[in-house]
DNA sequence: AGTCAATAGTTGTATTTGCAACTTTTAGTA
DNA sequence: TACTAAAAGTTGCAAATACAACTATTGACT
């Protein structure tokens, strides 16, 4: 059955991806994760604790001591929404930014190297077909 | 950059898959990857806790730890190889095999919903391009 | 305005996780 | 045959994880 394949093809590449990339975010005291979230953030300011949770699928309440853990490290501040005092929007600081520069790096090498054996075509149409994945 | 999204959107969609998997998974007690580790036992009968953690890509003494988990409530059996006394083989039970009937069933329901926009021919490309990330 | 449900986030707590270090067994080789 | 290195698996321990249950805020409906 294809349908299964696919499901655990993925798993599999993408628990060594995150494996490979916490070994990798360790130096800069971004393993567990934190380097997952921080690239997130940088990349989408001012997004929600939820919308992050949503973004990259993690439960909520390992989010948030984790979001804790990046703000006690000064990568990140939380800031209680204006409009919106439920919600804490992300933002990164100087040195998260610079944090990303180097995991940037690192997640660019990495992944080019996981798809040397994929055509420029092939990568587009592999992206098109996952997004077609869960909706 | 195209590389980055495929690894991110792989992330997010295993991530959800076994999260939902983990909580379909619990009225078996077969949570925090039990299941995973149990389905590949059954599928092949007799390979090696390495072979398993080679194949699923996950940590050997998190494997290890759960492997015992799975053997304690009588799901599998750990084998001491006869002519490699190294390793341990993995065979499942009586227990193990019916457990498996339902996890498949579960799974197949679960995959299958998450793919119902693509094509049969979508997905035998989706499946020969994933093959080809990580050689 | 008042009630109720939903959403966002945190905390308590037991369990799981994973790095480091260890034992045991096997394979290579001098 | 003995020495060494590699491979397979386990355990100690500190930290992360995730389910329940909680607070706080918002929105909807009367």
């Amino acid at each position: 059955m294809t349908e299964f394949e696919i499901f655990r093809q993925m798993g599999a590449v993408s628990r060594q991806a995150t494996m490979a990339m916490n070994e990798a975010a360790r130096k800069y005291e971004l393993e567990n994760n934190l380097f997952l979230y921080l690239i997130r953030i940088v990349e989408n300011e001012g997004l929600t604790q939820s919308d992050l949770a949503k973004l990259i699928q993690v439960d909520k309440t390992t989010l948030s001591r984790a979001l804790r853990k990046l703000a006690e490290r000064q990568y990140i501040v939380k800031v209680v929404g204006e409009e919106n005092r439920k919600s804490k929007q992300l933002f990164p600081t100087e040195k998260g930014r610079q944090s990303y520069q180097f995991l940037e790096k690192i997640e660019k090498e990495y992944v080019h190297e996981q798809m040397v054996d994929l055509s420029a075509t092939e990568q587009t149409e592999l992206l098109r077909l996952l997004t077609k994945v869960g909706q």
